[in-house]
DNA sequence: AATAAATTTCAATAATTATTGAAAGTTTAA
DNA sequence: TTAAACTTTCAATAATTATTGAAATTTATT
C-alpha cells in the first residue's frame, strides 16, 4: 500500500468512527487529515481534498478547535491560517473525554438530582426515587474517574490502564 | 415534584443523552420509558406513552433487545409479548460498553493494523506509520481494558473504580 | 483610506435519517 | 381451517441534520 492510499483510507475510517460516536462524518474526516498531515493546512488545502466547501470547512474547524482538538498556526509572511492536530491518541482521547464530560455527564448528574425531589411517597414512587439516586451515583463516580484521567498525566494513566488489567 | 412529572422529564433527559451518543432518540426514550416503569410495558402501552407508531416502537424495541438492553416477556394466559429493562446503572454501562467495542472498536483496531503495511519509506511514511502504531496500541489497550469490565462483577469494578480514584 | 485577501455567516438546498401506517406474516385458539 | 390477535416489514413521507455558496465582515497591505 502507498502512503497516499494509506491516509485515504485511515480519513474514511476515522470519519466513519466519529459518526457513530455523535461526532459529524465531515468533523472527524477533517481531524483524521489533520491527523495525518505532516504540516499544518490551510483552509484551501483541506477544501481541495475533501472536496468540501469553503463554509463546511470554517464551521468544523471551528467546532474541533472548540473541542481542542484542533489548533491555529499563523506562519509569518503569510496572511492564511493553518490548522494542525495533535497526534498522540493519550492526548486526543484526554481531550474528548475531557468535554465530554463537561458537556454530557454533568447535565444529566444535575438533572437526574433534580429529579429525586418527588413528593409522592407510594412504593413505586420509592422504587423509582431509588433507581435516580443509583444511577446519579454511578453517574458521579464515573465523571470523578474521567476527571482523574483528566487531570492525569500520560504515564498515571497508563500505569493505571495496566494495573486493571493485571 | 410529582411521579408522573418526574418520569417524563427523566424519559425527556435519558432521549437527549442518548441522541448525543449516537443513539437515536426514540430508542432511548423507550428504555427510559422502561427504566422508569415498574412493571413490563407491552408495545401498545410504549406507543401511547410515548405517542409513536407500532412500527417504530417494534423497530427500536428490536435494537434494545440486541444491545442487550431490554428483555421480552410472555405473561401465561395473555397473547401480547410485554418488555422491560434492567434498572442497574452498572449493568446497562457493562452491556453498552461490550457491544460498543465489539461494534466499533474491534474494526478500528483491525483497519488501523492494516494500514501499517505501508511500502513507502520515505520520512513522512515512517511518520505516519509511528502515528498509526501509537493509536493501534493505545485502542488495544482500551479495548482491552473494556473486556474486563464487561467479564468483571460489579464489586471488582467499584473497587477498581475507586482504586482510580484514590 | 482604499484595496485586496482571507474568514465568517447564514438562508437556501441537499442529503441523510427517522417515522408512519398499511399490508404481509405469524401465532394461537376454537 | 378459519378467524382473531398480535408482530413484522418496508415503501412512502416527514423531520432532521449537513452542506453549499455567495454576501457580509474582518484583517492586513499599500
Amino acid at each position: 500500500m502507498k502512503l497516499k492510499e494509506a491516509k485515504a483510507e485511515f480519513i474514511q475510517t476515522w470519519g466513519a468512527l466519529g459518526s457513530s460516536w455523535g461526532i459529524n462524518r465531515t468533523m472527524s474526516s477533517i481531524h483524521a487529515l489533520l491527523i495525518a498531515s505532516k504540516d499544518p493546512l490551510s483552509a484551501d488545502e483541506i477544501m481541495d481534498y475533501l472536496k468540501i466547501s469553503r463554509g463546511n470547512v470554517n464551521m468544523n474547524v471551528r467546532a474541533l478547535i472548540d473541542w481542542g482538538l484542533v489548533k491555529r498556526h499563523m506562519i509569518p509572511g503569510e496572511r492564511k491560517e493553518y490548522f494542525s492536530a495533535g497526534k498522540d491518541p493519550w492526548e486526543i482521547a484526554r481531550q474528548v473525554a475531557a468535554e465530554r464530560r463537561k458537556r454530557e455527564l454533568e447535565p444529566v448528574i444535575e438533572a437526574v438530582s433534580q429529579l429525586q425531589k418527588i413528593e409522592d411517597t407510594s412504593a413505586e414512587a420509592e422504587d423509582f426515587k431509588n433507581t435516580l439516586a443509583q444511577l446519579e451515583d454511578f453517574t458521579r463516580k464515573v465523571s470523578n474517574t474521567l476527571n482523574q484521567f483528566v487531570k492525569s498525566d500520560k504515564n498515571w494513566f497508563f500505569k493505571k490502564l495496566m494495573s486493571l488489567i493485571h
